[in-house]
DNA sequence: CGATTAAATTGGAGCGCTCCAATAGCATGC
DNA sequence: GCATGCTATTGGAGCGCTCCAATTTAATCG
C-alpha cells in the first residue's frame, strides 16, 4: 500500500518535481509537450498528489468545516445539502462534524476543524459559548447561520424571522383564521424570535386580543404536551408550531382525538422538512432560504479571509410559504 | 492569524523541540518535570498541534471515512450515531461525505478520503461499481455495511435480513395474521434479499398460498403507490414494507381512505427510523443492531492494517424487532 | 548575429511535525 | 572511582509538497 509521490512521477516523465508541481497547480506557465507528458506519467503510475502535504506547505487547506447541530432533525440534512453544494462550487472540500446537541462537543468538534486547519467554519444552529467562539475567530473566520451573535468579527447570517411570522399569520388570517395559537421552541436557538414576531405580527392584523401562546421545545414530544393542553380546553382554529417535529407531535394527538386537520384546525410547521413533505401530514410549512444563507455564508467566509479584521455581520435573507393541506379555511 | 508551532512552546519551556513532541504523544519516557512545564506554556501560548504535519510526518492518520448514501434518510443518521461514535472510542477521527444516492458522487467522495490519507473507510449501502471498489481496496482498508460484495480484501458488515423476516413473519402471524402484503424495495441495495427472505418465513410458516409481493421502491411516494392498488383490490390484514419511508407512504393513503392501523390494517416497516418513533405512526419496526454493526466494522478495518493481505470476512448481525401500535391481532 | 526580453524549468529552502540514533545525566554496585 | 545500566533528552533527517529566486531555453529585434 505505498503510493507514488511527484518524486516518482518527475522521474518517470523526465522532468523536475517542481514541474509536476505546477502541473497539478493549473499553472499556466507549463509547456503544452510537459504537461500532458506529466499527466500521461501521473495516470499511469496512479499518481494522486497528497493533500496532506500540499496543505502543509501553501498553508491553504480548501476545506471547509460544517457543524450541525443534530442530523436526527431532518432540518439539518436540507441545511447540509445546502452548505455543502455551495461549498464545492466555491471550490471548497466541505468536512462535516455533528455537534449533537451539546455546547461541549460542539466546541470539540470545532477544534478538530481548527487542528486541521480549515480555511473558515460555519455553524448551524450553535450552542457553543461565546467566550469559545469569540476566541476561536481569531484562528480561523467563522461564520453562525440562525445565531444571531454579536461578537467582534464574527459573521452571521440568518433567515429572517418577521418575514416568516408574517407570511403565516397573513395566510391564516387571510383564510379566516382568527382564534390563532402558537407553540413555540422555548429556549431552544431562535425561539424567542419566532415568537416574537409571531405576537407582533398577530398584533400587526389585530389580533392581539385572540393570540395565544404555548410554552414548547423544538420536539415532537413538546408539541403533544402542547395538544393534550390545547384539547382539553378552548380549540383554537389555527395552531402555528416553532418547527414541524412540533406539528407532527400535535397532528399525532389531534388526529387520536378525531379532530380533523384542517377540517377542525389548521396547522402550520416551520423548516419545512421531510416531515412537512409526507403525505400523511401534508404540512404548510415555512421554508428557509437555505441555498442562498449557504451562498452568503461562503461569501463572507471569502470576504473574511481576505480582510480578517473587517468588522462583523449580519445577513438576513427572506423565507418563503409552502402551503399544503393542513391549513383552509376555518368551519363556518 | 499566526499560530504557534512546537519549536515556540519548546523555546517558551526551555526544552527541545523533540521533547514538546513526545509530551503531545503521551510518551511514559517524559518526566513529570518536564511535561507539566511543556503543558502549561502550551496552554499559555494556545498552542495546538498541527494535525496535518503530524500526519505527514507519521504516515498514519488515525482517520476514518464514513460514506453514507442519503443523509435525507433518517436510516443514516442513525448509521451515522453509531459508527461515528464506535470509530472515536476506537480512538480515531470520523471523516464523513455524503454520496447523495449516485455513484459517481460516491466514488468521488472516495476519493477525496484516500486524498486525505485516511486509515480506512466505512461504505454505507454504497452503489459504487466494483471496479472502482477494487482498486480502491489496494489502497486503503475498506469495509461495506449493508451491501455483500464479493471481492478479494473487502470486508462486509450485514445485518441479518433472515431473522429480520422470521421476526416480522413470526410476530404478524402469532397476533393472528394469514393474509400478509411484502412491499418490497425493487431494485434498491438489499431489497431482493428482503422481499426473499419474506417468502422463505412466509413458506416455513405454511402460508407459501395467502403471501403476496408488491413491487415497490425505497420511497415514502413508492408506499403510496402500492397502498392505492391495495385499496383497489383485495385488502390483506397485514402489510409489510421494505423500509419505513414505505410504511408511511401506505399509513397516508390508508388514513385518507378511513381504513384504520391497526384495526384493519397492522402494518410493519424496517430500520427503527425517526419516522416509526412518529407518535403518528407509532410504527413496528425492524431494528438493525447498528452499534454492534459499528463495532464489527472498526474491527475490521484495524485487522487489516494489521494484515492487509487477509481475506475478505462477512459479518451477520441479528436485528430485533420493536412492537409499536400499528400491529394487532386482525379483526375477528 | 549578438543583445534583450519573455517563457519554461529547476534547485533548494521550508511548512510543522515524527522518529531514530546518539548523547547526557545519574544513581548503582563493586 | 569507574564501568554499568538506566532513564531523560536532543539533533537531525525526512514525510510530500509549494513557493521563490535563479537558471536555462526560446523567441524577438535592431
Amino acid at each position: 500500500m505505498t503510493r507514488p509521490t511527484m518524486e516518482d512521477v518527475a522521474a518517470a516523465a523526465g522532468v523536475s518535481r517542481s514541474l509536476v508541481s505546477l502541473v497539478f497547480q493549473d499553472s499556466p506557465k507549463v509547456s503544452e509537450t510537459s504537461r500532458s507528458r506529466v499527466l500521461v506519467e501521473a495516470e499511469r503510475l496512479g499518481y494522486r498528489p497528497n493533500v496532506l502535504a500540499r496543505q502543509l506547505a501553501s498553508n491553504r487547506t480548501k476545506t471547509i468545516g460544517i457543524l450541525l447541530d443534530d442530523l436526527h432533525n431532518p432540518y439539518f440534512a436540507d441545511v447540509l445539502d445546502a452548505f455543502e453544494a455551495e461549498a464545492e462550487s466555491a471550490g471548497y472540500r466541505a468536512l462535516l462534524a455533528n455537534g449533537r446537541r451539546e455546547g461541549e462537543r460542539e466546541s470539540e468538534a470545532l477544534h478538530t476543524f481548527i487542528d486541521h486547519r480549515v480555511d473558515g467554519v460555519i455553524l448551524a444552529s450553535p450552542r457553543i459559548s461565546d467566550s469559545v467562539l469569540t476566541s476561536m475567530s481569531k484562528i480561523a473566520p467563522l461564520v453562525c447561520v440562525e445565531r444571531r451573535v454579536d461578537l467582534p468579527r464574527i459573521d452571521v447570517v440568518m433567515h429572517d424571522e418577521r418575514i416568516g411570522a408574517q407570511l403565516v399569520v397573513n395566510h391564516l388570517v387571510g383564510l379566516g383564521h382568527r382564534d390563532i395559537v402558537h407553540i413555540d421552541g422555548g429556549t431552544g436557538a431562535g425561539a424567542a424570535a419566532r415568537r416574537d414576531w409571531f405576537m407582533a405580527s398577530m398584533r400587526e392584523a389585530g389580533l392581539a386580543a385572540s393570540m395565544r401562546v404555548i410554552g414548547g421545545e423544538f420536539t415532537e414530544q413538546a408539541g403533544r404536551e402542547a395538544a393534550e393542553q390545547l384539547v382539553r380546553g378552548a380549540l383554537p382554529t389555527a395552531v402555528y408550531c416553532a418547527n414541524d417535529s412540533v406539528a407532527a407531535g400535535v397532528a399525532a394527538v389531534l388526529q387520536r382525538e378525531g379532530i380533523s386537520i384542517p377540517g377542525d384546525v389548521s396547522l402550520v410547521g416551520y423548516d419545512d422538512t421531510m416531515l412537512a413533505k409526507l403525505d400523511l401530514l401534508s404540512l404548510t410549512s415555512v421554508r428557509q432560504p437555505l441555498a442562498e444563507m449557504a451562498k452568503a455564508s461562503v461569501d463572507l467566509i471569502n470576504r473574511r479571509i481576505e480582510k480578517p479584521r473587517r468588522g462583523g455581520e449580519i445577513v438576513d435573507i427572506a423565507p418563503t410559504l409552502i402551503t399544503r393541506r393542513s391549513t383552509a379555511a376555518p368551519r363556518a
